[in-house]
DNA sequence: CGCTCGGTTGATGCACATCAAAGGCTGTGG
DNA sequence: CCACAGCCTTTGATGTGCATCAACCGAGCG
């Protein structure tokens, strides 16, 4: 068992992912030791495009912490079709919520969009993350962030369709910290964007085509870029 | 200042909510006297129907557990008209989630909904509730209920509005744990239905004379009881 | 008594979904 | 090497679920 450890710690000092976690604001002001022992045991999963890194309703033996890329939570309906419940990116913590139940299983799946790595690190070093403080403040943080953004879709619940691709074209714009250009990080499709605000593709591909005509927005090979996010705001607040 | 925590205190004694606050799921296995530590301070807040407990926007310098009745959680659209974000019935802690941020805002409003009553806990009270891991155990599982509940709407939302009611019906008679009784023990309006699920009064009213006609529900006064549940359920899933 | 609030019903219209068809692009295997 | 399948995108035609508007009723209430 030790023996086990040691090796995945090693691994952890091989791929030089240490400074990596160290670099995250999850884990900023903790020196590199706290952080080794934090994940101990912790294994790099990489990932492609389009590759499961857990899934809905199996297990919750591990969570994770994102080191690169982005990875998408997803629940499949009834209907058969997806609905995208976030998008996380580096320096997010998946599957901790849970990890206080009894028999815990993971409620979604997480799916990577692009390449991707994730540190997955066993369920039993949870007990000492819950014994930081700093480390339960962030953790409550990301958690805070998800369930504003879960809010303010359900406010937008009732506005038009326009106002729903703004306030989430808008969000993902502004997870990247360099505000001059405001493009979104993560690579997305008009099917993943639909499957998020709760709308069909044709229905995003319409708007999306009739925005980048008037120049609010520019596209280029799932790269969206925001150009006018002015003209965007108006839309989450206009009644008509 | 420990005067008024005395006088507060003493408040806590007088109208025998010490023990009410022990009977809480919330608190069980913890002493009646590490109870009244944690809550020192507290006031209890005895509330009519539709008064409002916090206001979205304003200063957080409380939090609160609720001892009786239910709080509908409000966020306004831009529209003017509200959207309902959740139910919180006894037991339940608002406000703690955002207490660890810096100046922390109310992120929504509580309102009461019929005659309730709430325990109102000065912010610095809970930095000795965070150091105690068994509530903040407790707390977590409330807030990942309220994530669980918020993202099943989410995969509803492509769903009828039927799909919606059902759900929503459903979770609100499974807050009582009496299962012998569908009815939903929350006194509930056909607008604040339609705020929740974000449709209109009218289709809400639809729907509802529909499933009353044909001996799916009872409502009784804002009394809803549920008689086929097997029928709502059908159209959680229904293709059409 | 007029007031507001909650519930109800019908007529009309629109913002979407749905269906259908087609082209580009990528990877895969014969 | 080409053929084929699968994914993503696009555009147009058609349909419909639900919002909106308008009007009315009953109950509680100052």
């Amino acid at each position: 068992m030790s023996v086990n450890c040691e090796c995945m710690n090693s691994e952890l000092m091989q791929y030089g992912v240490l400074p990596e976690l160290c670099a995250l604001k999850l884990f900023s002001e903790f020196s590199e030791l706290e952080v080794k022992s934090l994940c101990q045991g912790g294994k790099v999963i990489v990932n492609d495009h389009r590759k499961v890194l857990f899934k809905a309703g199996s297990k919750a033996d591990f969570f994770f912490v994102i080191l690169s890329g982005a990875f998408k939570l997803v629940r499949q309906t009834l209907q058969g079709d997806d609905a995208i419940i976030h998008f996380s990116g580096p320096g997010d913590v998946l599957g901790a919520l849970i990890l206080t139940q009894r028999n815990p299983l993971y409620p979604i799946s997480a799916i990577s969009m692009g390449p991707s790595r994730a540190l997955k690190i066993p369920k039993a070093n949870y007990s000492c993350w819950k014994d930081n403080p700093t480390l339960v403040f962030r953790i409550q943080n990301l958690l805070s962030n998800r369930m504003v953004s879960l809010q303010q879709q359900k406010v937008l619940n009732k506005s038009s369709l326009q106002a729903k691709m703004a306030n989430l074209l808008i969000e993902l714009a502004e997870l990247q910290s360099t505000n001059s250009q405001q493009t979104i990080p993560i690579p997305l499709t008009r099917k993943e964007i639909a499957d998020t605000v709760g709308a069909s593709v044709e229905s995003i591909i319409r708007i999306m085509s009739d925005w980048s005509k008037k120049g609010y927005v520019v596209t280029n090979d799932k790269q969206i870029t925001i150009l006018k996010s002015s003209k965007l705001i108006e839309f989450m607040g206009a009644e008509i």
